[in-house]
Formats: structure tokens, C-alpha cells, sequence
DNA sequence: ATAGATTGTGGGTAGTTGTGGGTAATAATA
DNA sequence: TATTATTACCCACAACTACCCACAATCTAT
């Protein structure tokens, strides 16, 4: 039987439908914890990918942003950068959520996604894309890599 | 009589059946400390296998990634290949784990599976895989072995 | 050696999950 | 304001999964 550990972990494919609904994993579901309130805010990824933080997460990160001074022009377009594209969501009754275009393109998202957790997060990815930047990143930084996996899988 | 240390020792073999379920030797579970709910979490080894820890392990895992800044690219890639194959499991009543399409797949397990313990985390093996890359990595690297030998046996 | 418990393996079934589409309410546009 | 596009909320259904029961083989203890 699978379980859950209040963490997001695993990749899971879905399809986008016509409508730009996307089903959110059932496991991804259950580990919410009830302060969510089945809340989810998707915004830009740092890769080329969908971002989708529970809520509580995201109140966390807006925090920290409450709290730069507006007065320093780099904090002002940090914020704004950071802002500019989230979008608080709940899913339907079928543990979909609703995608904006905005986003959609972004992710250059396409029927089949990727959907894969990555502990605090959620990620929806175009298979295809996944593909390309996971290439690049390990043809630039191997060595990097290398040396998280010593240190961190036991 | 037999009895355990705590740790995965020894090897077993078992069946995957046509649900892709495997069972868990007893002697494992038997070793299992009672904080992990008799919970593990799969996820791809770094050999063509599965790699089965139990929760406690696999949380200090996770744990470091959490610290890893989401800002560089390396980071994010090594998070995800690490987390996006992992699904957490409770073994069912008869002490079987559920495994995963895709885990199948990557071991290349078919019926006969051959279990093995790795002191703090097992290894679900196709036999002939084993036999193949065991075989390959003596004749690459039987001097860095015997190095290891020397260090490590008493 | 024998009875009882444990262990590994198989299969049935009810409930869950992913996906599609319809319709009414809301928003956008001319 | 009238018309069109978008969104929110239903219902439907096939595929899959979790949970249950069954049973033979093995182990344990008296």
C-alpha cells in the first residue's frame, strides 16, 4: 500500500485538457495538511516548468518579501518578479487544477506532462523539455553533481 | 535460533506477481525499528535495481535537500532525479510492497528477484542483471576492490 | 514427531482515480 | 446592450489500486 510522508516525492503523467485543467496526483492531495485548505499558488519555475507551492509554503515566501525594503530598486524588481505571476488556485471536485495561458506557455505545456515532486513543491513539466535542460544542466556541472550525490545518498 | 542486528543482511529470493507485488522478507521487517510504521520508500539505485530504505533513513535524505538552495541549476536537477522516482510504501497485510511500473522497469524485474540487504537499505535485483554488472565491475576495478578488502575486513 | 504458528504466493472485489464532456454562471467584447 | 468567450461545477465511465480472503509450504516449540 503507498502512503505519504507530508512531503512531495515521486513523477507522475497526466494530460492537460483542452480546458488547461490539470489533475493533481491523489498522493500530492493527501499530503496537504489541512491548513492549506486545498490551496495550492502555481507560478514560474526557475526551469522552464509550472511551479506549484501548497499555500502555507508560498505564505512563507511572502513573507520574506514583506519584509525587503522598498526603497532598494533590486528588492522592488525582485518582488515584482517574483509576484508578478503566481496565482492562488483550488482544484475541482476531480483534483484539477486550472491552469492560466500565461503559465501554460511558459512551460511550453502540451497534453503529456510531467508531474514531480520535489519535496516542498510541485513541478509540471513538458516531457520533452525536461529532457533537454536535464542534458544541459549535467553536461555543465557534472562535477557539481557528483558531489551533492557523495554527500547526500547514503 | 536466528536472530538480527538491526541492519539488512543476507539475500532472499522472491517473486514479483503479475500485481508487481513483492514480499519483504520477514527477517527485513523484523528489523525494521518501530518509528518507521513499517513504512520504506523506493526509488531507483544507482545500479539497474530498486532501492528500498526504510522512512527514518530515507527523511535524512530529504532533509539535505531541503537545505540545497533552489537557486542553482545543479541543485534543482540533482533534487529532482533524486526525488522523482521515489514513492513511499507501506507493505500490505501479507508483508508485500507494491512496486512501481516504471522501478519494474528500470531493475528489469521479471518474476525471480533476488533481495538482497545493504546494512541500512536493501536492493531488489533481477539475478542474471546482478550477475552481469557484477561481473563488469570486478574486471574494471578488482584492484580498487582488493584495496577495500584490505581496509575494511578484519 | 506432531500441532500450531508463520511465511510466501495467488486471486476477487469494492472503492478510488484520471479523463472527458455538458451546462449554467460569469466575464469579456463589440 | 447583445453576443461571444471563459470559467466553475456537474455527471459519467474505464482503469487501476487497496484490501480482503485462501492456501500451501516452511518453521518453531513442545
Amino acid at each position: 500500500m503507498t502512503t505519504n510522508l507530508n512531503t512531495f516525492t515521486g513523477e507522475f503523467s497526466y494530460t492537460v485538457d483542452t480546458k488547461g485543467r490539470v489533475n493533481i496526483p491523489a498522493k500530492f492531495r493527501k499530503v496537504l495538511s489541512a491548513d492549506n485548505e486545498d490551496t495550492f499558488v502555481i507560478t514560474r519555475g526557475m526551469d522552464p516548468c509550472v511551479w506549484v507551492y501548497p499555500v502555507v509554503v508560498w505564505q512563507k515566501i511572502e513573507n520574506d518579501l514583506k519584509n525587503l525594503s522598498s526603497l532598494s530598486a533590486i528588492n522592488r524588481t525582485f518582488v515584482r518578479n517574483t509576484v508578478r505571476y503566481a496565482t492562488p488556485l483550488i482544484y475541482d471536485g476531480q483534483g484539477r487544477i486550472q491552469l492560466t495561458t500565461n503559465l501554460i506557455n511558459y512551460a511550453g505545456l502540451d497534453k503529456k506532462t510531467l508531474i514531480i515532486g520535489m519535496v516542498n513543491k510541485i513541478e509540471i513539466w513538458n516531457p520533452e523539455r525536461l529532457k533537454e535542460i536535464d542534458k544541459k544542466n549535467m553536461k555543465i556541472d557534472s562535477t557539481a553533481y557528483d558531489d551533492l550525490a557523495e554527500k547526500i545518498i547514503i
